[in-house]
RNA sequence: GGCCCGGUGGCAGAGUGGUUAUGCAGAGGACUGCAAAUCCUUGUAUGCCGGUUCGAUUCCGACCCGGGCCUCCA
């Protein structure tokens, strides 16, 4: 089967070869865990969960690694800036330790909710020794200088390719570039080891070669991939406002030491945007997994919106579209629960050659550069095929649920389970009177009855075998 | 200022040089005492103007509009 990406380096949809056959080495960019992650965020790692899915449909050995960033930065190399980890501890009044501990365990159960295949998750903060092993080399091989009281930066000058990711060279840079840097020998050059200010304690700092301070943003990405995937990976993935910055800053800082290319293919997501702007704006504000499970909504639902587009497009979130994603999947939910329902009646064998056609076309599509929309039409046109048996569908579902992580089967097993639910006795007698007084005609009373009882939280449903009474939803 | 990406039916969002997906919502019908569910049917959509072409929504150019990045951000 044909894999395809779109990489940004080539701009262009590549053949996708691995670096050895059948495996794929995939890092993907994580969050800094000073606060809650938005739904943006999360758009991001079900995009990385979707490829890391279909390579594995593909038969594919994945080793994938996505960090967590502990380590305070600061938000702008021009000046003193905010430290957002100690941001994050002076708002909660803990230590920065605790703030990372409580936000990587928040990441962890939205993800868990959202279905996403856990990945290697490294700690920027457990490989201190790394990065500080790196910024020596750079240092050895002369791509780096020292501003006096500020910390050590790499001279994006010395590294001839800077900007290729980004389509730009150094002077066009230059040119665009909006803020001047005072120090700086080029406005590109960044931070590599910072110093820690002499007035103040931080709470997270170490000794190096250079004194006592911390690393510098990019760096520990460029440690954490070459120490867990190897000097030349596979897949590097991130959020597309990466590009320009900090992938930049990653090719320049690790390129000169492990060889050119580091990385093969670069893949960038499109953002989801909120109705206001982008949604870091409000990070941490109400767009997040749990708000939109206490809002009612199955984080199925917003995975399902989320395949709907493709993921090097905008998207935008908006309630109407959440809820429209919600009816459609609730609907798929359904017609599997009636396949289950069906086969659990009257079982059938499975087509293995119907199966086989079709899961090769659905993961065909999805290969192409993760066409998901597509793949959702392929699940509709799979529902109304009428020459296809319930068991061969459900084992299309299996596989269906592999691939897009979707869990169509175990809800609608859910909603078998909730329906099976045997009704009380008094909710019971109240549909057994609703029976006689339908034979007597009595409609008014037939209805009453049947308010009564949804009044008591189930539904009674009159069928061409009888009535049926189930537990409404909750 | 530099770079990039879009503008598709009521909404969300695909694909495609020549019968324009799919879903949600809407309408009509079947079924039902009425509902619910389900099924069937249904919609004069591709920003504007040129060009290439037998033919463009799809390719090329200009324009208008919107968005993103360039500063921490998925």
């Amino acid at each position: 089967m044909t894999i395809k990406l779109y990489n940004t380096m080539s701009r262009k949809i590549e053949e996708f070869k691995p670096l050895i056959p059948n495996q794929v080495s995939f890092y993907s960019c994580g969050p800094t865990v000073y606060w809650n992650q938005h739904l943006g965020n999360m758009r991001t790692f079900i995009s990385n969960d979707i490829i890391k899915r279909m390579f594995i449909e593909n038969g594919f050995k994945v080793n994938h690694v996505m960090n967590y960033t502990d380590v305070g930065h600061l938000t702008s190399d021009a000046d003193e800036g905010e430290d957002k980890m100690e941001k994050g501890a002076a708002r909660e009044n803990k230590s920065v330790w605790e703030v990372a501990q409580t936000y990587i365990d928040s990441v962890e159960s939205d993800m868990k909710d959202l279905n996403l295949i856990k990945p290697i998750t490294p700690r920027a903060t457990d490989y201190i020794d790394e990065q500080i092993d790196l910024v020596k080399k750079l240092e050895d091989l002369g791509y780096t200088y020292i501003i006096p009281g500020k910390g050590v930066y790499y001279d994006t000058s010395k590294f001839a390719d800077y900007g290729l990711l980004g389509g730009q060279n150094l002077s066009e840079l230059r040119s665009g570039i909006r803020i001047d840097n005072d120090g700086k020998k080029n406005p590109t050059d960044f931070m590599l080891w910072a110093f820690s200010p002499k007035d103040k304690k931080r709470e997270m700092e170490w000794d190096s070669p250079w004194g006592v301070g911390f690393p510098g943003w990019h760096i520990e990405c460029s440690a954490m991939s070459m120490k867990l995937l190897g000097n030349h990976f596979d897949i590097h993935t991130g959020g597309q406002e990466h590009i320009k910055v900090h992938h930049s800053d990653e090719i320049a800082q690790s390129e000169p030491i492990v060889g050119k290319p580091w990385v093969n293919y670069w893949v960038h997501f499109a953002w989801l945007m909120a109705k206001d702007g982008k949604m870091s704006k409000s990070a941490g504000d109400s767009l997040t997994v749990p708000y939109i499970k206490n809002k009612g909504y199955d984080p199925m639902e917003f995975r399902y919106l989320m395949l709907l587009g493709h993921y090097r497009q905008p998207v935008d979130f908006s309630w109407v579209s959440l809820d429209a994603a919600a009816n459609g999947y609730k609907n798929i939910v359904r017609k599997v629960a009636d396949l289950i329902d069906s086969q659990n009646q009257n079982p059938e064998k499975e087509n293995s050659k119907i199966y086989e056609e079709w899961n090769k076309k659905i993961l065909d599509i999805v290969s192409d550069n993760i066409k998901t929309a597509e793949s959702l039409v392929q699940v509709q046109e799979l529902l109304k095929a009428d020459d296809i048996n319930s068991a061969t569908k459900l084992k299309l579902f299996e596989f269906i649920d592999r691939l897009l992580g979707l869990q169509f089967i175990n809800r609608a097993q859910k909603l078998l389970d909730l329906e099976s639910v045997e009704a009380p006795e008094n909710i019971k007698k109240m549909a057994l009177e609703r029976v006689a007084a339908k034979a007597e005609k009595d409609w008014v009373r037939a209805d009453e009855l049947r308010d009564k009882i949804d009044a008591a939280g189930w539904n009674v449903i009159d069928t061409k075998d009888g009535i049926k009474i189930i537990k409404k939803m909750a």
